[in-house]
DNA sequence: ATTTAAATCTTTACATCGTAAAGATACGGG
DNA sequence: CCCGTATCTTTACGATGTAAAGATTTAAAT
């Protein structure tokens, strides 16, 4: 528990800067500080970067839920307030930082696919790579998607989110053996990448939940998620539909 | 906006009852309170059925982040802390809310498998029972399916989800023409349940997201997502994996 | 180089939320 | 008829997001 009282003043002794003389100033190492310089300026330098990465390590330590704008103007040592003057709002932060997931996610799935080589292996190895990533990061896969605060006409969050579908449209299309247009699909062609984003982000996020360990309890001895995955897509197939 | 200061006092006149001398107590109209007696009494009568149905007004007027204690208190016309005596916490709250959910959906689900015939009709019936439920009923699906806050060890909210996926799996083992055990599956059997639940499940989160509106929108005039779900299941089928 | 505008960060304030505790009221068993 | 208990209200507290005003540093303009 450790509830702190009021907000955490700790981290950061607030009331000696604020008394400091102006005189004080002519101690700073160098004009323009860096970081770990030992003094804590008023002004950081880098505070949006700062509190990205904050804002990251919040969201492994203590999930989704915990990932509040306070806590992460105290993670990053700074004022509750602070967070404002760079991301606007709650929206802005957290859609900066899914931003910076699907980057992750788009990489990891780019070196799966980069990994295998026979189509049919290559999409099993991008469905475990989706799994896998969204098992080692929880709470960014669930901001990510499970957010309701997100505001993709952000350039970054959008341009960073349609880059990660891309990818996974071309891999799809890779299986099929088939060049993907960017303007204009198919049906068979939609309902082809329709029906593996559905598969694999369905297992995960009911994989997430937890609620598939009914299924994973009732399977034979030793059943792992991963080899339900795997023979969930197995049976599935990267085939076109029309041999 | 419309903003209201402090809590809506608006909906119940709390103070001119407050000062109500005990004398007033006789012009009740009959002991045991029915609801829309006109008059307000200070004890309820079945207010834990009063807040569910609020609870549900309140999910589908103000979606799932609209949906907290006070707001439904507010719905029902009562004090923001009469629900804690009800339901304990939110958790509580949400939870019984969730159950009635399951049980509205594993009875739409039911409805749709008793209208088809043969197998293959049957799966793709509940696929879009599956898909029209949530698209009726988006926050209740959401909070059935992405919240973070319920407790699945009440009995009523398990009950209620693990019958709905009895359903789910019967159904499965149907269009695969064999008994589903209770207790145990073959990997066959739990892929081709997982497969069914994370395919229709998936693509209803990303429905209900507005992450499918990029496939749709490039794909041929004229296509719904209900066309696409077709076209998806379709090509994945119910067959099973060895024929 | 000095003054001034702008950017950055802190402090203060407020409405809302969940929850706990204490007070008021009505019901039901003795 | 009376008293314990269940039901509901009031009050209170800490937490959160956000707005507004003050403090401080940087950058620009003259």
């Amino acid at each position: 528990m450790a509830r702190l009282s009021r907000e955490n003043k700790a981290s950061r002794p607030a009331t000696a800067r604020a008394r400091r003389p102006a005189k004080a100033v002519a101690e700073r190492p160098t004009r323009r500080r860096r970081k770990s310089s030992g003094d804590t300026p008023y002004h950081h330098g880098d505070l949006h970067e700062a509190l990205l990465k904050a804002a990251e390590q919040v969201l492994e330590r203590d999930g989704l839920p915990g990932l509040t704008l306070r806590a992460v103007a105290r993670e990053a040592g700074v004022s509750h307030a602070a967070p404002t003057h760079h991301f606007g709002d709650l929206t802005g932060l957290l859609s900066e930082l899914a931003a910076i997931g699907f980057r992750q996610f788009g990489a990891a799935m780019a070196a799966a696919r980069a990994s295998a080589t026979t189509p049919p292996e290559r999409g099993m190895a991008s469905a475990k790579a989706y799994v896998a990533y969204a098992q080692a990061h929880p709470g960014m896969y669930g901001l990510m998607f499970r957010s309701e605060r997100l505001d993709y006409s952000r350039p970054s969050l959008h341009e960073a989110s349609e880059a990660s579908f891309a990818g996974l449209a071309r891999g799809v299309g890779a299986s099929r053996q088939e060049q993907i247009s960017e303007e204009s699909l198919s049906l068979d062609q939609a309902a082809a990448i329709a029906r593996a984003w559905s598969l694999v982000h369905g297992f995960t996020m009911l994989l997430l939940e937890g609620r598939l360990s009914k299924i994973l309890n009732r399977s034979p001895e030793g059943t792992s998620a991963e080899m339900l995955l795997d023979a969930m897509v197995r049976s599935t197939g990267g085939r076109p539909p029309r041999p």
